[in-house]
DNA sequence: GCGCCATATCGACGGTTGTCGATGTACGGG
DNA sequence: CCCGTACATCGACAACCGTCGATATGGCGC
């Protein structure tokens, strides 16, 4: 769960400036043992970030879950701007996130545009929170 | 997968003007039928939004996947304000958010605080994205 | 081609967010 | 009792975000 990659070096060491062999600054330590686990990278933690904001809308959310409780599992501007009572561009925007976030599939047919999930995309994010191991 | 609760009525009627029995506004409907299945509540989106945004920056992913990564599965301020390399009312800010979302749990012993992760709450967050039902 | 329709883009505006320095609070040690 | 340490809070600032109206784009029918 949330296993990142790259160890952040500052081992910060335990010793303090007295002679080693000494025992009692073990539970006089400074505060706790930062651990040797290595953390989540800069680079993912950003990449990771991006995608997480672009479902960290209530609107957005909605999107989600209407084009996901949709008919065809796909949905097109024109219905979504009406559940929601949002604008037209509002809407738009919206959907370039979720796209651009690699969440949403954008397939334009005639004149209208569909939506649907990126399959995994959504299992992907998941997986980073729950990732057992 | 992201199942809602309340229903958002618009029916939007797929009758056109035209007298039903007629079979040609089947194929000339206007874009996509809106489904009648109920999708995300408007209160349940911003409760869930609050707890995404929480999560949803890279500061706070990161602080997280140390804190995880931890050796007791848990952190004090201290620790992690020299490993995010951040100033220390900033990591204090951005623990008082994850606290606020649920995510964190803290614990001041002595002069320290120490933060872990409240069991099952990425579970339960991860699960509205991969919900299988 | 012309006009209509669905959608995308642009520019602007108010609200929110992340970060910092300075300051307040609370606990423990001498 | 006073000081140092760990942490929280406050105020300010720049950057970002969500929303809108206006406008551009692009496909379909006539």
């Amino acid at each position: 769960m949330l296993a990142g990659m790259t160890a952040i070096s500052e081992p910060r060491t335990i010793a303090s400036t007295k002679d080693f062999a000494t025992i009692e600054m073990v539970d006089a330590g400074p505060c706790c043992v930062p651990s040797g686990a290595p953390a989540m990278s800069v680079e993912r933690a950003e990449a990771l970030s991006r995608q997480f904001k672009a479902i960290a809308d209530p609107n957005r959310l909605r999107l989600v879950s209407l084009i996901y409780s949709s008919a065809e599992n796909e949905a097109c501007v024109c219905d979504l701007t009406e559940l929601l009572s949002l604008g037209q561009p509002t809407v738009s925007h919206h959907l370039k996130i979720l796209v651009d976030a690699g969440i949403l599939h954008r397939e334009k047919r005639g004149v209208w545009a569909y939506f649907s999930i990126v399959p995994g995309a959504l299992d992907a994010l998941a997986g980073v929170l729950t990732e057992p191991e």
